[in-house]
RNA sequence: GGAGAGAUGGCAGAGUGGUCGAAUGCGGCGGUCUUGAAAACCGUUGAUCUUCACGGAUCCGGGGGUUCGAAUCCCUCUCUCUCCGCCA
């Protein structure tokens, strides 16, 4: 959410900066504008007449006391014209500030500065791409072939259970798994980042607070009985860790890392693209999350990005990095780097990772603050997070690249968190 | 699922119609003292909106009502805790 006041004071760079991601906000902007300075009229208005009417009911008091019936009643007489008018100004105020606040939530993060134009995702562009692609030879198999092969993953048995994009691993998958969120978890802590296990479910005001709610509802998995969603990742949880929290400055940056099961609906996907483990509705990722100083962020987003590129590097695979142009930026992020794997037997990149600074868009939402040592007004915090990494495309790629006539080779750095060092 | 209690500042906790943005304690910050620290003592210490500023307004879980006036009374919702039941 964008500070009204900032969009008061700065209408065109808004409209400008916002054209990158392709909305128009042009007449939102405008309509904000011109509510927003009623608004104030009506408060500066609302506010000298509780003000009249605060001292009026004081002087009433004071003549109770000292037993002056008749002024009193008389001095009361005069409230009800002042009750009429600030009653239909706080109303007036309501209103008002309803709509400007439904305004203001269609508005999108406003692009950094570095993000490239363009609509698609072949608009985006590659920062870097490292890893080497492996030679399989013709009889190369993809994940799912592979998975079933080798008895890791069953996809049929998670449609009778649950439904499609619900998958069973099973033996050596399941254990690789386990290996991979374990080894995420500990590259995170070594990088500084302390593990939290939030819940898997949250309320109205966390999805609210990171920008799934309003308006994207139906992503999530919602229980209706309880009002409660289903996370569609870690990071709604953790990041609510610090709604309505003012921080000291000197405790910034705080970093958290958590694993979790990920829930999203991806309503209306089908198709190639959501074969085997692509595209699913339950998936583990291990999150990073930042809260840093405005200052900062931008240093910490790369540090980020870094951190994620040293784990594909560790894993051995071939990998990309790209940065998001403004059509294929979320709505909430202000810089988003993707990473993408090469996965070698369906021959194309798969995400993996995507790593955004949402400035104090969230912030603003989560009314996270921070105060800088000897100042008495806190500011409003930037907040950071990535995927570090998500799971199912990682094992995609993992079984594909490193197939073998023999089986599947684990990477080096899963073995001791494996136990096996071959799939087969 | 049944019964009861409660929600006040960073925390604990008082306040039950006006003098309450709110006692007191703890914590935090600043100071006196000290070689330094502790102790003691003194001072200070919520957020938001609005105004160039002085100032003004709002907030005692959320919403609504009664009243000249509500943290305090009424209605309603949400949440938390305790006991019983069930249970990993």
């Amino acid at each position: 959410m964008l500070n009204l006041r900032f969009i008061q004071e700065n209408p065109e760079l808004v409209v400008e900066k916002l054209k990158k991601k392709n909305f128009d906000a042009s007449a939102i902007v405008s309509q904000i504008s011109d509510l927003y300075k009623s608004k104030n009229e009506i408060q500066v208005k609302a506010d000298q007449f509780k003000s009249e009417m605060n001292k009026l009911s004081k002087e009433i008091g004071q003549l109770f006391r000292e037993g002056k019936q008749e002024e009193a009643n008389q001095a009361k007489a005069r409230t009800s014209e002042l009750k009429d008018n600030i009653k239909q100004l706080d109303d007036d105020f309501a209103q008002i500030d309803e709509q400007v606040f439904a305004l203001q939530v269609q508005l999108p993060n406003l692009p950094a500065d570095i993000v490239p134009a363009g609509k698609t995702p072949e608009d985006n562009e590659v920062v870097k791409t490292g890893g080497e692609q492996p030679n399989l030879g013709a009889d190369k198999l993809p994940h799912w072939e592979l998975a079933e092969k080798y008895d890791l993953i069953d996809f049929e048995l998670g449609v009778k259970l649950t439904g499609a994009g619900f998958p069973v691993y099973k033996g050596k998958g399941s254990r690789f798994q386990r290996a991979l969120i374990n080894f995420f978890l500990d590259e995170a802590q070594k990088a500084g980042y302390l593990e939290v296990q939030p819940p898997l479910v949250v309320n109205e005001d966390s999805g609210f607070g990171t920008g799934q709610l309003p308006d994207k509802e139906g992503q999530m998995y919602h229980i209706t009985e309880d009002n409660l969603y289903l996370i569609p990742t870690a990071e709604v949880p953790v990041t609510n860790l610090y709604r309505d929290v003012i921080l000291d400055a000197k405790q910034l940056p705080v970093k958290n890392t958590a694993y979790s099961a990920c829930f999203r609906r991806e309503a209306g996907s089908y198709g190639k693209d959501v074969r085997g483990l692509n595209r699913l509705h339950q998936f583990d990722k291990v999150e990073v999350v930042q809260v840093a100083h405005p200052d900062q962020s931008y240093a910490i987003l790369d540090e980020m990005v870094a951190h994620v590129e040293s784990l594909v590097k560790k894993l051995g695979l071939p990998y990309r990095i790209l940065r998001l142009c403004g059509g294929d930026m979320s709505f909430t992020s202000a810089l988003t780097y993707d990473f993408e794997v090469y996965s070698a037997a369906q021959e194309k990149w798969l995400e993996v990772s995507s790593v955004s600074n949402f400035e104090s868009f969230q912030a603003n939402r989560l009314k996270l603050r921070f105060r800088e040592e000897g100042q008495k007004k806190p500011q409003v915090a930037h907040t950071l997070n990535g995927s570090a990494l998500a799971l199912p495309r990682i094992v995609a790629a993992l079984l594909e690249n490193y197939q073998t006539a023999d089986g599947i080779k684990v990477p080096d750095v899963l073995v001791p968190y494996c136990g096996f060092d071959m799939i087969n």
